[in-house]
DNA sequence: AAAAGATAATTGACACTTCAAGTATCCAGA
DNA sequence: TCTGGATACTTGAAGTGTCAATTATCTTTT
C-alpha cells in the first residue's frame, strides 16, 4: 500500500489519489494474470494427465462428468448449458464419445427435437476411473495450500465471481 | 471443517481422519471448480470486449502486448515462451497479425533461422487503444474486491502457483 | 387445421491449440 | 571442409471453441 511510503509521521498528506489509482491499476492486472496463469498451469497438469493416463481429453470428461449425475441422461442444450459452451460443440464432443461407445444419444418418445444422451456400461466404468484419479490430482495440487487458506481463496473467489456476474448480467 | 459438527462437548473422537479426508477432497474439488469458473467468466468477458470494440481476438491482442514491451522484437520462440504456447500456434497468430499489417517478421541478419518479430507503427497505435480500454476492464472486474482483498487474493494464488510449479517440475 | 413463430439440434466456416513431422540453417568435430 | 547433431520455424492433422445458417419439430394463433 502507498501507506509505506509514509512510515514516518508526515501529517497524511493525500499520498494522492492518482497515486493510489495508479497502484490500483497495476494492482488489478496483476492479480488478473497472476489468477490467469494459476488456472492454466493447473489445467495443462489435469489435460496432461487424462492425456497420458487415460488418452482423453478434458472436454471429454466434462461431459462424462455431467452424465454421471443424470442417470436419466440429459438434453444436449442442457449439456450445453452446464459445460458452459455453445451447442455446436456439444454435437461435436458428443460426436466422439458416441463412436467410443462411452455415450448414446436417445430419441425422447415425447419430443422427436430432443435427444437425451447417456452413459453407457462401459462410459460408466471409465468415467469412475478417471474420477478418482482425476479427484487425487486436485487434492495434490490444492492440498499444500492447509484448510484455512483454502477456505479463505474460496471466499474470496465467490466474491469475485458475484462481481463478475453483476457486472456481466447487469 | 468437521469441528462444526461436534460443538457439545463430547470428548475428541477422532472426527476421524476418513471424514476429514472427505471433506477435504471436496473442499478442493469446490475449490477448484470455483477457480476455474472465476478465471473462465473474466476471460468470456475480455474476448467478447476485444472482439465488439475492436474485432479482434485474445491471442492476438496478447502477442501484441509481449511485442509492445519489446521494440528491438522477439524471436517466434521467444514469442512462444512468453505466451506459454507451442510454436505451431505462434506461426498462425504472426500470420494473421501480419496479413493485417499490425506486425512484421524481420528476418535476422546474424541468423538466418531467426524472424524477429515487431509491431508496425499502426500496430503500436492499435494496441495502445486497446490496452487502455483493456485496463480499464479488468480494474471495473476487480476493482469492487477491495485493497485489501486483492492483495490477500494475490498472495494466496502466490502460494498456490508455488506448490502447483513444484507439483509439475519436481 | 394452416400459418407463423419458437425451440432443438446439426452443419459449415473460421480461429486457436497441440503434436509430430518436415525444412532450413547453424555449429562443432573429424 | 563436410558431416552430424542441434536449433528455428512451418506445416498438416485432429480436437476444441465460436457464430450464423439450416433443418426438423413443436406450439400458438387465428
Amino acid at each position: 500500500m502507498a501507506k509505506e511510503k509514509t512510515a514516518l509521521k508526515i501529517a497524511d498528506t493525500p499520498v494522492d489519489a492518482e497515486t493510489r489509482v495508479h497502484d490500483d491499476h497495476h494492482q488489478s492486472l496483476r492479480l488478473w494474470l497472476r489468477l490467469l496463469t494459476c488456472t492454466n498451469q493447473i489445467e495443462i497438469a489435469i489435460r496432461q494427465n487424462l492425456q497420458s493416463r487415460f488418452g482423453t481429453t478434458l472436454p471429454r470428461f466434462d461431459l462424462m462428468a455431467q452424465l454421471e449425475r443424470a442417470p436419466e441422461g440429459l438434453k444436449m442444450s442442457e449439456l450445453s448449458q452446464r459445460m458452459m459452451v455453445t451447442g455446436g460443440n456439444v454435437t461435436g464432443v458428443t460426436d466422439g464419445l458416441e463412436k467410443d461407445g462411452l455415450v448414446v444419444r436417445e430419441v425422447d418418445s415425447a419430443d422427436r427435437r430432443v435427444f437425451r444422451v447417456k452413459l453407457t456400461a462401459e462410459g460408466g466404468r471409465q468415467f469412475q476411473r478417471m474420477a478418482a484419479e482425476h479427484e487425487r490430482w486436485i487434492i495434490d495440487l490444492f492440498g499444500p495450500l492447509g484448510m484455512k487458506q483454502k477456505r479463505q481463496l474460496g471466499e474470496l473467489l465467490g466474491e469475485l465471481k458475484t462481481h463478475v456476474n453483476q457486472r456481466r448480467n447487469g
